[in-house]
DNA sequence: GTCTATACGAGGATAGAC
DNA sequence: GTCTATCCTCGTATAGAC
């Protein structure tokens, strides 16, 4: 066998790179593509070519593009989760632990910009089959109880704690899906970047700060 | 030629429907398509199906689904433009125009439920010329003039009028973006009927009000 | 202006070698 | 586990009759 040949052959060879890599390339790339294109319009081979694997992976992994699409809808919640888990343990006021909470969403959509998008857009094309399995009922109705609890305490005006919620999160999530256009709309700055982030946190807090709590 | 032929003859024959109702029927169907799919996962046969017309229409009247695309963005974005000529042109207060603003705004969401998503999506996918050509620039350019000017007032505390643009924008929109969720994640009754849109109006409205008010 | 029929490409999913 | 090759469906867009 000469040299061209066995060239040939490597490049046919089998690439030994197991689940502990392609996995997690795989959610990744998917988590871009679904972010901006939607479950429907999202192309697996677009995925693949972006996690550097061949087509016939995703199916392998995820068995079809509903699967995966579940992992990374999956992937993606966790740390909205944990970031209510976390501001509700601890012993803090309503008014301590909303703000907390919103500090940590916004700095877990600092971390996945991508994420508020594969919501709203899940939502919006109304699968919500998938949003009832993750739990996101009772992540409303978390955020729901926590105010509920601000205005018995007299800490927060008499809003009503499901729009409430709805509108809190709103604030966080809406800056960055409306990015894509802001960055053109808008000024010379990426609106993803590390100041244009830390300027929207602390915007937010400051409107939900004054806007949820009662007037002395 | 017999009667069998004869309504065959009359199936076949063309519908006299003029341009002044196969052209709304598509745009109306479209908005629904477009809002609830995005661009590249909404379907012409869905679109045509729904208005009732054959799919070769919407090529006839629009070139291609980019061209209708944009005719559906255009028209969804006009009671927007409307809404923020009306505030501004009279002589009002900063707050009393932002308030007249917001309430418009939400006025016309309410009665185009699905334009949110459009934008929502169209922002996502960052298909951005259309809103270039819309003018969403000026849009956001122009609630934050209002803005500063309540700030220069002392009406609004010093807010980044750029983000509290955006916020504001993104209080009134988010819930008709999460409503197909929300239907399923929260309480029973409809997030888009009557009452729970009049409940979001007042609730935005108070929110933004108390949130960027200047303290007294 | 409205209809039918169809060309043409794109993309999800599978088969089977290595 | 990874790769190539391929099947088959679906959807945009066009051609051309009426």
């Amino acid at each position: 066998m000469g040299q061209i040949a066995s060239s040939v052959a490597k490049l046919h060879r089998t690439q030994t790179r197991d689940r502990e890599v392609t996995v997690p390339a795989i959610l990744a790339a998917a988590e871009i593509e679904f972010a901006t294109h939607g479950f429907t319009a999202a192309r697996t081979e677009s995925i693949a070519a972006r996690a550097n694997v061949v087509k016939g992976m995703i199916f392998h992994y995820f068995k079809n593009k509903e699967g995966l699409f579940e992992a990374v809808l999956e992937r993606a919640y966790q740390p909205f989760s944990e970031a209510l888990d976390k501001s509700l343990d601890k012993n803090l006021s309503a008014t301590d632990a909303l703000l907390t909470f919103v500090e940590r969403v916004l700095a877990a959509m600092a971390e996945r910009p991508l994420s508020p998008a594969i919501f709203i857009l899940e939502s919006i094309q109304s699968r919500g089959e998938h949003f009832r399995k993750l739990g996101i009922r009772s992540f409303y109705a978390r955020i729901e109880t926590l105010l509920r609890r601000g205005i018995a305490a007299g800490e927060f005006r008499k809003i009503d704690p499901w729009h409430g919620a709805i509108n809190i999160m709103g604030l966080c999530a809406f800056y960055f899906c409306a990015a894509g256009n802001l960055s053109q709309a808008g000024k010379g700055s990426d609106p993803l970047n590390d100041t244009s982030l830390k300027r929207h946190a602390a915007e937010v807090l400051a409107f939900v700060s004054q806007g949820v709590t009662a007037k002395s």
